[in-house]
RNA sequence: GGCCCUAUCGUCUAAUGGUUAGGACAAAUCCCUCUCACGGAUUAAAUCGGGGUUCGAAUCCCCGUAGGGUCACCA
């Protein structure tokens, strides 16, 4: 059997677009899976709605995603007009293609026409199965606009077949095109390749995604603070699964797992929840330095100048953000500003959530400061503190305890707990902080 | 409208003729708890409808219904 090669054929005309990262990675991952390659071209026969802008982007999208084979070789369509031109001919002297009216987009060319065969197509789609189609009311369809300017199916056909393309997977709204290239290619005596059309990605209200119902382009993604990780694996999911109850894989898992067979056949709504949770999961999976290097990229990408305790509070960030976004947000609204200098603490704030009378939270928290103190050098951690506090507080009444040592520490009515806190303030700094309180009460 | 495709919880899906129809996201409740999160547990929630075939149908067939895609000198 030869070798399987598959394509992703963006066309220039847009930047990359979600539901063309989910069809590229259908066809990545079905060529590796046969050890096989996918061939990327660009299809910008409309050279008006082509620009070098939205090719950059689709290169730099698909290699930021780790999906790009070999952007350095790429072929663009409108550098292959002789190619194209050689078929035509072909096509007309075998009499199957003819000059018909004047051209509307090329005045003074005339634009060839197919002549229809009339008749009925039928072709095995590796995801539905057996479909035919009746070319009659395609009618003599035009494949090119003049002699030097073929249009997308003829093309499309040629190009599949001079790149050797085995397996055409494609988007389910390219299903009724597959009649006319079966036709071209036909008639131009190339052999058929193997056809899958997946399912589409819908908004929420069941009609393909668009503009209209937000982020599309895969740039919007990343800068919301999505990870390639996690579009990779919920894009594999919507319209395939492998079959067990695991829903969190590597992209080298999905390519060990990945089959057409087990492609399904209605279109999937995008659920941008269900991507947060897998974005918080894959997130989750990084070690502490890696969280830490994408965060500081992915602030800095947006004019942010990452703290340099960001590391310290790592583990936090991680299990409060779902996206990287959400965690530079909460770096930007001061979520953390007790790792600052200098804190604010509030008196009333002291007591709020305390349960108790200013009295005894001074004498909580004078305790609390002496049990610190005792503690040798560098031994501050946050097990520890919990280990020594904790006891007490429970005799005391924690919320007495625990919640004006935590404001004293953060000044914030909303914060990591008081343990987690000294851990990451140290022995110093928050002996300094307690002792600040206690003046205020 | 013609042609083509599709149909399991709100959503993503498992179950390829025999299961109390399973899991995940979201939701709700509870637990953990000093707050916010995280985490843990529990609950609610589905086979579009009607006919067949079969001992037995979510699964196979037919007819409806609903939804989607597509009907360019765009791709």
């Amino acid at each position: 059997m030869s070798k399987v090669i598959t394509r992703f054929p963006p066309s220039p005309t847009g930047y990359l677009h979600i539901g063309s990262v989910r069809t590229a990675l259908f066809n990545y991952l079905f060529a590796a899976h046969n050890n096989g390659e996918m061939v990327f071209r660009f299809e910008d026969t409309d050279i008006e709605r082509s620009k070098v802008e939205f090719e950059k982007d689709i290169i730099a999208g698909m290699e930021w995603l780790g999906l790009s084979l070999d952007a350095a070789n790429v072929v663009r369509q409108s550098e292959r007009t002789d190619l194209y031109k050689k078929h035509l001919d072909i096509l007309i002297g075998k009499g199957v293609a003819y000059e018909a009216e004047e051209s509307e987009a090329t005045p003074g060319a005339k634009v060839i026409r197919f002549k229809n065969p009339n008749r009925k197509v039928t072709f095995t789609d590796l995801v539905r199965g057996e479909v035919t189609f009746d070319t009659t009311e395609l009618g003599d369809f035009v494949v090119a606009r003049s002699h030097d300017l073929p249009l997308y199916h003829l093309a499309v056909v040629i190009d599949d077949h001079d790149m050797n393309v085995t397996h055409v997977i494609r988007g389910e709204d390219h299903i009724s095109n597959t009649q006319r290239q079966i036709l071209l290619l036909e008639a131009l005596g190339f052999e058929r390749p193997a056809y899958a059309h997946i399912p589409l990605i819908l908004a929420p209200d069941r009609t393909k995604m668009s503009k209209r119902h937000g982020a599309v382009s895969i740039n919007e993604y990343r800068a919301q603070g999505f990870i390639p990780e996690a579009i990779l694996n919920y894009l594999a999911l919507l319209g395939w699964n492998p079959g067990g109850e695991q829903e969190l894989f590597t992209l080298e898992e999905l390519v060990k797992e990945f089959t057409l067979e087990r492609v399904h056949k209605a279109g999937a709504i995008f659920d941008i929840e269900k991507l947060k949770w897998f974005n918080h999961e894959h997130l989750k999976k990084l070690s502490m330095l890696e969280y830490e290097s994408k965060l500081k990229e992915f602030m800095e990408r947006h004019g942010e100048k990452a703290p340099d305790y960001l590391i310290d509070i790592v583990p936090e960030l991680r299990n409060r953000a779902q996206t990287l976004g959400e965690a530079a947000e909460a770096l930007r609204v001061g979520e953390f500003s007790f790792m600052e200098k200098d804190i604010t603490v509030d008196p009333l704030l002291l007591v709020q959530g305390a349960k108790t009378d200013a009295e005894t939270i001074k004498k909580n928290l004078t305790v609390v400061k002496e049990m610190i103190s005792a503690l040798p050098e560098g031994k501050l951690t946050a097990e520890g503190a919990k280990e020594i506090i904790f006891p007490y507080a429970t005799e005391v009444g924690r919320a007495g305890v625990l919640w004006p040592l935590r404001v004293a520490l953060s000044g914030k009515e909303k914060s990591p707990d008081p343990f987690v806190l000294l851990g990451l303030l140290g022995k110093e700094v928050s002996i300094a902080r307690i002792a600040e309180a206690s003046q205020l009460l």
